[in-house]
DNA sequence: CAGTATCCTTAGAGATACTG
DNA sequence: CAGTATCTCTAAGGATACTG
């Protein structure tokens, strides 16, 4: 489900993509922060170790956090409630707590959420596909620049 | 510009997604070293601070080593030249070396590296659309949870 | 011009132990 | 169960100076 306006357009995502990004790169260049670059933003949130392995999990099913743990065993506690945090402060998950007595938290994925999933499969599908082609790349590379050591 | 498999089936590209994650996710599970998730590959390369900004600079333009540094003044020339080192080992960027009187060296974007700007038009599009929704989220939680400290 | 080489500072993340 | 609180280590990345 591609978005509207390039639904509505002729032109490539690709092409499309590019003219939007020069309008964010010039926002970049002007602010020395670089604080207010969207593009940069969603890399900051789904490019970290375990965001997109979180929202995936997470888009299969609604689960509590001894779920997700069990899910992707080799998150510490420490990430796993760290990333459930900034995923919920930026609206993309949402926390719902059962008073019971030893208490349940379960996690789901917000609308904002799951409207992540698109893109995401995009990405998914090119790594898919062009993986092989990425470690043909590696090895001729490594194969060329003698990065023998020994 | 949808990939071909996912143009052919009625499925979402989400739902799709969700799928191929979970056999990324049993492999990931059982390899230790999670070394062959494809996914993660992508997201390594893309998910650092400079790469995807210098694919779409590079996808405007072919540029030289001076003209990217120009283009992203805030990066250093060590992580300009290491950025470029890794993008062309993955074959997404190639390197062709004038031998003029001081050296020149043109940077392009590579046919892999092109196949990259649909995936990652999708995520720009939905960054722009959805930063607002993010901003507001966190403003939120922000205030929600007192991370006021005086 | 197009890089290397070196030093140095942080942020990301693991390990472990404790708690309402 | 669902977290906190510390402590620690490493690697990403910046600054600066040098070079074919």
């Amino acid at each position: 489900m591609l978005p509207e306006e390039l639904k509505g357009t002729r032109m490539s995502t690709a092409q499309n993509a590019i003219e939007r990004f020069s309008r964010y790169q010039r926002q970049l260049v002007g602010d020395a922060q670089s604080a207010h670059c969207a593009v940069r933003d969603v890399l900051d949130r789904i490019g970290d170790k375990w965001s997109m392995l979180m929202i995936m999990e997470l888009a299969t099913r609604s689960q509590r956090f001894s779920a997700l743990h069990r899910a992707i065993p080799d998150i510490s506690k420490r990430m796993l409630t760290q990333t459930l945090r900034d995923l919920e402060r930026d609206g993309l998950v949402t926390r719902h707590v059962f008073p019971t007595k030893p208490p349940s938290v379960e996690y789901r994925l917000a609308p904002l959420g799951q409207s992540l999933l698109d893109p995401m499969a995009a990405l998914i599908d090119w790594a898919d596909r062009r993986y092989s082609d990425i470690h043909a790349a590696r090895v001729r590379f490594d194969g060329a620049h003698g990065d023998v050591p020994r």
